[in-house]
DNA sequence: CGACGAGGTTGAAACCTTTCAACCGTTCAG
DNA sequence: CTGAACGGTTGAAAGGTTTCAACCTCGTCG
């Protein structure tokens, strides 16, 4: 209860005024049942007389290795991230494990600076959704003794676990909802088309189109996966012959769907009426634009969950054989695609 | 560039390969201009060709202090709070010094957690937008060393240096901005009242109403401060006698404003025509809003910065005088409130 | 009555880095 | 020629925790 000044307790200091040697005093913190009660509770007065408090620094130093977890996410602008690491979070909090979060911001160099920081730190286990070409570097980790989990990327999968969501089932799941609610002219906008996640969604959607006679798709590439980018890729899209004219268009996110949406908006095109819309990622406010996006929901705390059971068992046996968990997405209908 | 298999190579490894001491070696990793070329020369070989890592613990352990940053937000779902911590980051990152973010999703208890984990690992500094009573707390981790910079939180304001947003000029400049534009029946949504931010909006919003004769403001209260308390504060306002249905809503942040927008736009009110509609942080959602939403917006990226300067400034001296800086707010003019 | 085991407690070692006073050999000024 | 200064290197100490074999004290059993 007192705040002494003294400037730093240890467990020396408290096995003095105890009067006990500090492995007594250690055993209390780490192995209360190996202690009689009595010294028990007198030793946790002492502790709280003093104010002592555990130096976790001293305390790894001895045990080699670092408790807590860290997340390296893409970009922690990205709703869809954070909800994934709140679930992280919120599954390694139950046994009082941290979560260290980094965001690399989609910068290599970042997500370089963050692997030495842990690796330094012997971070019990690093979750992370990679951005540039880090595969040997994470084998170097991996070889000196950290586990690794891959979130939300197959790239390199034979070698490391991972944890992702089928993104060839959403895209075809996307497209088959625009089709069978009668859209025929379908457009596809997001990019860069060299990310695995736009390359799946898309190449999935066009073959579900090519299985309706008379039905198109039309990709529309961006450079980046926000708002603007979507708001851009419409007006070129508005640009075309009315012939021309998609009457669907099947957003790569939902940040870019309500770019789309506002675009469309703000040219007094109609939806769902002229154009559908559906998104990606079922962020929360899809549900909370103006006209309610539908979306193909991606199961984010699954996927947390599961990221972080798949750490816990990498941790438990390192030598275990790779292995994969893939979610299933599911649609989310909305006012944006039917009337 | 080898990745031999040998477990851990420590410094006294290093040294020994390399023929010298290990104080040699320390120095040419913390003091290189101390050591000759050659033998640096030869030391950085051999830590190479070892694939010698840093132990982070036994660093601290002999410092006696983390070099890390901990930044405990709100809310990791807000934009306004991963934009803030994003700007923070780089700040740090620009020295190296890591960035821990903790989320307390507005749970005491978790909030208390993460600060006892922080000041077991001795961490150099917390930056902390408090959720609980943990004043006492606050000030029992500053007497033991730890610095402590508030964000945007003016509470204890006595005791902690901190950066914060002017919050009744922000009110102040929403409710004026709907007034000069012919409005005249307000209404303010958000809550629940005791939150400081909330309550500060609100009195300013109210006195610039009360400058204007025939003015009136009508505070809808809810308990939290997202999409959906949005809407139903809507539903109440919509439910209310033609005469008594306010022009115009301040929304108390973007979240709520967001819900609100859908809920006129459901209930086909037209948005400025028939009621105004200002929001509160400049979310970028706010922008992308189908209809995009006038707002009050807080300077994100100068808040994080100013946060970080603050808290090195602590670190270097903590017991100069406490300090505080407000920042100001900006009206951002959209389509919710001007036809 | 002696031996043994159980329950508690102890003390030293180990973990790895950084720092700092001391040291060595060389050079330079006086 | 002496003494001091200098650049470079060394070795030991310190920092706080956890673990573990050893030890002590009783009580119990044969």
């Amino acid at each position: 209860m007192s705040t002494t000044a003294a400037r730093r307790v240890s467990v020396k200091d408290v096995a003095a005024a105890a009067g006990v040697s500090l492995g007594t005093v250690s055993n209390v913190l780490n192995h209360p049942e190996k202690v009689s009660a009595a010294t028990r509770d007198r030793i946790l007065a002492v502790i709280d007389e003093l104010g002592f408090v555990r130096n976790d620094a001293a305390r790894q130093l001895r045990a080699g290795h670092n408790r807590a977890i860290a997340m390296i996410v893409l970009d922690v602008a990205n709703p869809f991230f954070t909800d994934v690491a709140h679930s992280v979070e919120t599954e390694f909090a139950a046994q009082r494990q941290p979560l260290i979060l980094a965001d690399s911001s989609q910068d290599p160099a970042r997500e370089a600076t963050y692997l030495d920081l842990f690796e330094e730190q012997r971070i019990g286990g690093i979750l992370i959704t990679p951005v540039g070409r880090v595969l040997p570097r994470l084998r170097q980790l991996r070889d000196r003794g950290t586990a690794i989990v891959l979130v939300d990327r197959k790239a390199g999968a034979r070698e490391f676990s991972s944890v992702s969501v089928d993104d060839r089932r959403g895209g075809r799941l996307a497209a088959e909802h625009l089709l069978e609610t009668g859209r025929r002219r379908l457009a596809f906008v997001g990019g860069p088309a060299a990310l695995a996640q736009v390359r799946d969604r898309h190449v999935s959607a066009r073959s579900a189109v090519e299985e309706h006679p008379g039905a198109t798709l039309r990709f529309i590439e961006t450079d980046t996966m926000d708002a603007r980018a979507g708001r851009r890729a419409t007006d070129r899209l508005l640009a075309l012959p009315a012939a021309e004219r998609p009457d669907a268009i099947f957003a790569a996110n939902d940040l870019v769907a309500l770019g789309v949406l506002q675009a469309l908006t703000l040219a007094h095109v109609s939806v769902p009426d002229d154009i559908a819309l559906i998104g990606y990622d079922d962020i929360e406010f899809a549900a909370s634009a103006a006209i309610p996006l539908s979306s193909i929901r991606q199961p984010r705390d699954e996927l947390g969950r599961q990221a972080a059971q798949m750490l816990r068992d990498v941790i438990a046996d390192p030598s275990a054989p790779v292995r994969h968990v893939v979610l299933e997405p599911e649609l989310v209908v909305r006012r944006s695609t039917v009337r």
